[in-house]
DNA sequence: AATCCGTGGGC
DNA sequence: TGCCCAAGGAT
């Protein structure tokens, strides 16, 4: 056992102090998901399957665990591995990932899928390899890396950032002081274990500590944290200003045919929303001024108004007029289809999309409920 | 280098 | 309610 380092104020923490006691509490509290292999697996030397690690941290880019898990698990039923991805049609991974978010990532992940199945089969062992492939960028090729294959690499994800930031108290604002705590992450990440160490960073900085309120009198690394001792942790980490977010708005149209089916097209393969399927709307910056907006409709109909929607993106918050109309069969705009209701659960739609066709449709995009489906007496 | 890119949950 | 935040990457 390591001897629990002594309170200080102004030392630079040595590594011994972070690693052993992190990895004794990372020991102690270890967290069941989906991706992960028990730790007796790994004490015996058994390795995470590189797939899984790797489709996992892609979901996991900005997105939370309890988020991720249904994905990943629906994923790996799907395509258990690399090989069976790249044989998949992209619109299907497209469908799959509906309602994650950041859909680059998911066109990043099965072009990925193509290369490694086209190359060696396996995913490559080093962060430098790693780091070439498409949507694996620093955070990702490390995080690989050292959970997948045992490498000493520097993993520093939001959490690393903040954990690092209060221990160290670190007085430059993110993200200007990346490279400085990249550069005393380095120092401290321990020969051995060092995948272990990096989910224990993660997991330290996702239940002890936290934005706000963290739960220093639980915390293992409390006697070497600086911004415990010399303040309030939770100053930390500063922070960049952030710039306001401008709002935009549009309409939408849901055309319904006689037999329930919705017009829906596809969206350009890049930028917002790129490559899922969406309703007809008008563009996002139209003034709304009465009746103005049935003039954005995909053609003309007896459209009605069907209510609002409000969402939030990243950069920018829209709302969002929905109109519906009951239209008969006819010839579509280049690039829509029809979208039987039945299937309208399993189509590519953000979740954005979801919202608009509920306000006309209500419950329509909504996965049948199991008891209706045959079941056991 | 700065901007673009989703979504859901916590408070 | 509005803001913050999450296992970031591409351009």
């Amino acid at each position: 056992m390591a001897p629990q380092a002594k309170p200080r104020k102004s030392a630079a923490t040595s590594s011994g102090d972070i690693a052993a006691p992190l990895l004794e509490w990372y020991d102690a509290n270890h967290r069941e998901l989906p991706w992960r292999i028990s730790p007796r697996q790994l004490a015996a030397g058994i390795r995470p399957d590189p797939y899984r690690v790797w489709l996992s941290e892609i979901m996991l880019q900005q997105t939370t665990v309890e988020a991720v898990k249904s994905y990943f698990r629906a994923f790996l039923e799907k395509w258990p591995d690399v090989k069976s991805l790249a044989a998949a049609e992209t619109d299907d991974v497209m469908k799959a990932w509906a309602g994650l978010g950041y859909y680059s990532r998911a066109r990043n992940l099965k072009a990925c899928a193509n290369l490694v199945a086209a190359g060696k089969g396996a995913f490559p062992d080093t962060e430098a390899g790693l780091r070439e492939l498409p949507g694996i960028g620093a955070y990702t090729a490390a995080a690989i890396a050292a959970i997948a294959f045992d490498r000493p690499a520097a993993v520093m994800d939001g959490n690393v950032e903040r954990v690092m930031s209060r221990l160290f108290e670190i007085s430059t604002p993110l993200p200007d002081a990346k490279p400085e705590i990249r550069t005393i992450l380095e120092t401290l990440v321990p020969p051995a274990r060092p995948g272990d160490f990096a989910q224990a960073m993660m997991d330290l900085g996702a239940t002890i500590c936290t934005p706000r309120r963290p739960r220093c009198m639980l915390c293992p690394l409390r006697d070497g944290c600086q911004a415990l001792a010399n303040g309030d942790p939770e100053l930390y980490p500063v922070k960049a200003p952030k710039t306001e977010k401008p709002a935009r708005r549009g309409a939408a149209f849901i055309a319904i045919r006689p037999d329930g089916a919705i017009l829906l097209r596809k969206r350009p393969e890049r930028g917002l929303l790129g490559g899922m399927s969406e309703v007809p709307t008008t563009a996002w910056n139209a003034r709304i001024d009465g009746d103005t907006t049935i003039a954005g409709a995909p053609f003309a109909a007896a459209w009605q108004r069907a209510g609002s929607i409000s969402h939030v993106f990243t950069h920018f918050s829209l709302d969002l007029d929905v109109y519906r109309a009951e239209v008969t069969d006819r010839t579509l705009p280049a690039g829509s289809f029809w979208a039987p209701v039945a299937t309208l659960h399993g189509e590519a739609l953000p979740t954005v999309m979801k919202k608009a066709i509920e306000a006309a449709i209500p419950d329509a995009t909504k996965k049948p409920f199991p008891h209706t489906a045959k079941r056991p007496s």
